[in-house]
DNA sequence: AACTATTTATAAGA
DNA sequence: TTCTTATAAATAGTT
């Protein structure tokens, strides 16, 4: 349709090629647009030039992802359907554990044991009671760790005093001396902390991994909930 | 082009339609044929029409998959790239979550305390023994309400025993009568299990959940550890 | 970009 | 559907 005929066969006068390129283009996309509304269809079109400008078409209504959505399902075999849902199952999953978990740390604080039958109750019991042995079992070894740490230092301040006096003595001014015993008061602290009152013990399970404290609300919330997108 | 010049709007007729979308929609695909051999182009064309039917075109030396990815390089804003990454954050984010609800689980158990503060050892031990506190008194919660039950079922049938011994008595034969009680050696089971002894304590952590049997495994597995994908 | 002689696409009918 | 054909539309070559 032009002056005279033409063979279909690539342009090789660059300047011609793109000119009919852009002509036959805008035909196209006209074409298109005309079958979708009078077909009432779904059309995508995605071009590239060899200079490699990009145009597209869509049919109102829709947009390109939405159409290829679509071709994927209508071809089966998915091109990006299928990692996606298998990430998707992994995101179910995954959030089944941590259900899982979440119940289950529950369960270890004493809450929601109707599920249980008595078998499993007697258990947990066991297993928390064994727990508490370990972590008082660590309590203690931390706090002789710490005692005996103050206990040096207090001995090393104590000896150091002493040389100091020593020194001082056998030169002029008495007057000069320790007022108290920083270490020792320190050590007192320890201890008052360690046999401090329950107040917070509730306040346990949102204290207990101290690294990443952004997932903390998460992770360790109250609720035990967990929701996303 | 054609007989007479039509209207670009929705044809009603649906057999009509049904008949211009098939010969138009292979006139685009020719043109597109047209296109790419002429002007060294890449195109894709997808379409659905209005029954549901989807037909492509795609220049040669590549597919519909490559079109898109060079689709979505031009266009920028990557639509499934973005959507993939968000998945992938979310992924990353559960399993953060799962990591930490697994060592909060550890820590309940007793173990990896290592990385526990004094302070956090401390909230830990009254947290444990609360929760053992709670346990404990469900677990005998528990036991009462069978024991209640046992009872009741042991009572009836020995006044189901009476009934019918005081009825063939009534009668003629008395060899009749019941060799066991059958409910009260139930209860005994009962208590048997439940003073038992503690070599299955360790094996809690593969129970406590009973529903979902199917993802124990990842859940209440010995290790804590969970690999995914 | 416009023009226009031709080719091509296609609406309606068979 | 497919073919036919009169006519509308697209466009190759030119300006």
């Amino acid at each position: 349709m032009g002056r005279g005929k033409i063979e279909i066969k690539r342009i090789e006068n660059a300047t011609n090629r793109q000119v009919t390129y852009s002509k036959r283009r805008s035909g196209i996309m006209k074409k298109a647009r005309e079958l979708t509304v009078l077909c009432d269809a779904q059309v995508a079109i995605i071009m590239f030039s060899s200079t490699g400008k990009y145009h597209e078409f869509c049919s109102t209504g829709t947009d390109i992802k939405g159409i290829f959505d679509r071709y994927q399902q209508a071809i089966g075999t998915s091109l990006w359907i299928e990692q996606y849902e298998n990430m998707q199952r992994t995101l179910s999953h995954l959030k089944d554990i941590n259900r899982n978990l979440r119940t289950e740390i529950r369960q270890r604080m004493g809450e929601d044991l109707d599920a249980l039958e008595f078998e499993e109750l007697r258990d947990l019991e066991q297993n928390v009671d064994a727990a508490l042995k370990e972590v008082r079992q660590r309590k203690y070894h931390v706090i002789t760790t710490q005692t005996e740490t103050y206990k040096k230092k207090v001995k090393h301040s104590q000896e150091a005093y002493k040389n100091l006096q020593q020194e001082l003595g056998m030169r002029e001014d008495p007057a000069y001396g320790f007022v108290d015993n920083p270490a020792a008061g320190g050590w007192d602290g320890v201890a008052a902390v360690a046999m401090g009152g329950g107040s917070a013990a509730d306040m346990y399970a949102f204290r207990v991994v101290p690294s990443q404290p952004n997932l903390h609300g998460m992770a360790y919330g109250g609720s035990h909930d967990l929701r996303l997108g």
